[in-house]
DNA sequence: ATTACCTTGACGTTACTTAGACAAAGTGGT
DNA sequence: ACCACTTTGTCTAAGTAACGTCAAGGTAAT
C-alpha cells in the first residue's frame, strides 16, 4: 500500500499481458487467476478494458513465480510488500544452498559483501574490488560466493545503469575485475583428468558478459572442463567449439536485448550444427523472453544456479 | 533494526507444510505425527484449515530433528522450550566434537575433502595436497574449510602417526604445505587498516605447529591482524612481540606433550610479563591437562574454532 | 476479419487433512 | 530368554483445499 510507489521510473512503461506471461514465464492464465483471485497486481486498463503492467508489476509477478516454484503458497505471498518478497528470495536461497555453512549470520554477511563489492565499484576502485572479491569467495566459498554476491552484484549493476547511476566505466571495471578473479576460481576449481566439459557462451547480439562468466565458473566449481568462448559468439562457432572439444553440453546465457527477432534462427542453426541429444542449457534475465524458441530447439531453461549445478550434475553422472 | 526485523521475520511469514519439510528434512507425516502425539509445534491453520508454519516453529523443528538424529527420544524433547533445545545442540556438538571428527551433521562434502587431502597427504604427493587445499578452501570457506578439514585433518594425521601409520615425511609434509596455504589464505583474508592485533605461538618445547596455524588463520579470516611467531617460543618471546604490536590478545596452541612440568613456571613467567588485562587464548588437544595452570595465569581455554571466534568477536568490539 | 484479450464459471490434479493401523526397535518384568 | 508394553516412523483411506487450467461467449485491437 505505501511502499508500491518506491519505484519511480518503472511505473510510466506499460506492457500488455501477452509480454508479461512471456517475461515472467507465467501464463495468462495464472496472472488473471491471481489477480483475480489474490489481489496480486492491479494493472491498468485501456479504455477497452485490456489489461497494463508496469515494470514494476512485472518484477513483483517474477519474485512470486520464483517463490511459489520453490514451495510458497501464492495465496500467502500475494499479499505481502515488494521488499518483503525481495527478502525472502533471498533468504530462500541461503536456505537452499547455505545450511552448510554458518546458517544464520549467513545472509547478513552475504549482504555486507555485496555492499563492499558495490562501493568499490562505484569508486571506480579496481584494486580494491579485486581485492573484496578474492576475500569474499575466500570467506563464502564459491557458491554463496557466485549466488550471494556476484550474481546480485551484476544485476543491481545493471540496474543501476539503467537507472543512470552507473556509467559504462563502471560496467566495463566490474566486468574486467569480475573476469580475472573468476578465471582465478576457476583455475582453482577444476580438476585435471577426464572431466566433462562444457562450451560456455552468450549468442550473436548479446553483449552482457555476466552471466556467462558465473556459469563458466559455477560448471569449474562442478569439477566440468569449461571452454569459455565468450560474448557475441555466431551460433557455427559455438557448435564448432562444442563438437572439437567433444563437450558433454552447451551453455547460452542471455541478458539483453530480450526482443532480438534473429534469436530463433540462431537456435534453430545451433541445435541443428549439434548432436540431436547434446543438452543446450540457456540462462539469462532474457531467457524467458526466448522460451518458446529455446522450448523448440529443445533446450532447457536455467534461472538460478542451483538449478545450474542440478542439471549438470545429472549430465555428469549419468545412468 | 534487528529485533524489528527479527520478529516480524520469524512471526509473521508462514510457510506450508511442503516447505517445512524440505528446510528441516522431516517428511510430512513426521511432522503431523509429532504435531499430533507431542504437540512440538501448533502452526496456525488456513481458513481452509492447513497448516502455516512460521520460521520459528521451523527452526524448533530443525533443532529437533538434529537432537532426535543423534538419539534423543522425540518424547522427551517435545516440551522442552527453545532456548533448551539451542542449549543441547551446542553440548552436544562440543561432547562429540571432542574425540573424534565430527562427520555426523556436516554435508558430505566436507568428508570428501578430508579423505581427498589425507590420501594426498599418504602419496606424499605435495603438489596435489596443495592443490587440494586450494580447492577446497574455495569451494568451502573459510570457515568450514578450517573447522571441517584442517582441523580434522591434523587430528587424523596425529592419530595415524601414533599409530605407526604414517612416518615423520607425512607429518612435515603435511605442515609444510598447510602453512603455505593458510598463509594464502591469511593474505586474502586479512583487512588493512587498524585491526585488533593478535599474538600467535607454541611455547617452548611444544614442536606441533598444526594449532597454531589454524588460529591464525581463523583470525585473520575474522579480521584480524595476526602476528604469526611459529613454534617452541620462549616465554619471553612471546611476551615481547605481544608489547611490542600492542595486541589486544595472545593465543598458544599446546599439543604434545602433555606432561611438560615446566609449563607452570612458563605461563607464570608470560603472565607477568604482560599486561595485566590482556587476555591470553590457549587451545589445543593438551590444553585441559594443563587447566590448573591456565587458569592460574587467567587464561581462557578453547577447545573449538567456534568458540575462538565468538571470545575474538567479544574482544574486537568490546563495549 | 483475424487475432488477442476479457469475464465467468467450472473442472481436474495435486497437495493437504484426519483417523487409524502397523511394524520395527526398544524397555522392562519375570 | 521370553513376553508384554511403549515408542516412533511409516502407511493407507477417504475427504477437503489449493490452484492451475480450460471452455464459452463476448469485446478490443490491428
Amino acid at each position: 500500500m505505501t511502499d508500491i510507489e518506491k519505484t519511480t521510473g518503472t511505473e510510466l512503461p506499460r506492457h500488455p499481458v501477452r509480454v508479461v506471461a512471456q517475461r515472467t514465464g507465467l501464463t495468462t492464465h495464472v496472472l488473471r487467476a491471481w489477480e483475480r483471485r489474490y489481489g496480486v497486481v492491479s494493472p491498468t486498463r485501456t479504455e477497452g478494458g485490456q489489461r497494463l503492467y508496469t515494470d514494476a508489476d512485472i518484477e513483483r509477478l517474477t519474485l512470486l513465480r520464483l517463490l511459489t516454484s520453490h514451495g510458497g503458497a501464492i495465496s500467502q505471498l500475494a499479499q505481502l510488500p515488494q521488499v518483503e518478497l525481495a527478502r525472502r528470495v533471498e533468504e530462500d536461497r541461503v536456505a537452499r544452498s547455505g545450511s552448510a555453512a554458518d546458517g544464520a549470520d549467513l545472509p547478513a554477511a552475504v549482504g555486507r559483501w555485496q555492499e563492499a563489492v558495490l562501493e568499490a565499484v562505484e569508486s571506480l576502485d579496481g584494486v580494491g574490488l579485486r581485492r573484496q572479491l578474492e576475500r569474499a569467495v575466500v570467506a563464502l566459498g564459491v557458491n554463496s560466493f557466485l549466488g550471494g554476491v556476484i550474481g546480485p552484484v551484476l544485476v543491481r549493476i545493471g540496474e543501476r545503469w539503467r537507472a543512470g547511476e552507473m556509467g559504462i566505466a563502471h560496467e566495463h571495471l566490474a566486468t574486467a575485475v569480475i573476469r580475472q578473479v573468476l578465471g582465478w576460481v576457476r583455475e582453482r576449481a577444476e580438476l585435471g583428468g577426464r572431466a566433462p566439459a562444457l562450451v560456455v557462451a552468450t549468442p550473436t547480439n548479446q553483449i552482457h558478459e555476466g552471466g556467462a562468466m558465473l556459469v563458466a565458473a559455477a560448471a569449474a566449481a562442478e569439477g566440468w572442463r569449461v571452454i569459455y568462448l565468450g560474448v557475441d559468439l555466431p551460433a557455427a562457432e559455438v557448435a564448432g567449439a562444442a563438437l572439437r572439444t567433444s563437450a558433454r553440453a552447451v551453455a547460452l546465457s542471455l541478458i539483453h536485448p530480450t526482443d532480438d527477432p534473429a534469436i530463433a534462427a540462431y537456435f534453430r542453426a545451433l541445435r541443428k550444427a549439434l548432436p540431436t541429444d547434446l543438452p543446450l542449457l540457456i540462462g539469462g534475465a532474457a531467457a524467458n523472453s526466448y522460451r518458446d524458441d529455446i522450448e523448440a530447439a529443445d533446450g532447457e531453461i536455467i534461472m538460478e544456479l542451483a538449478q545450474l549445478r542440478d542439471a549438470l550434475g545429472a549430465l555428469a553422472a549419468p545412468e
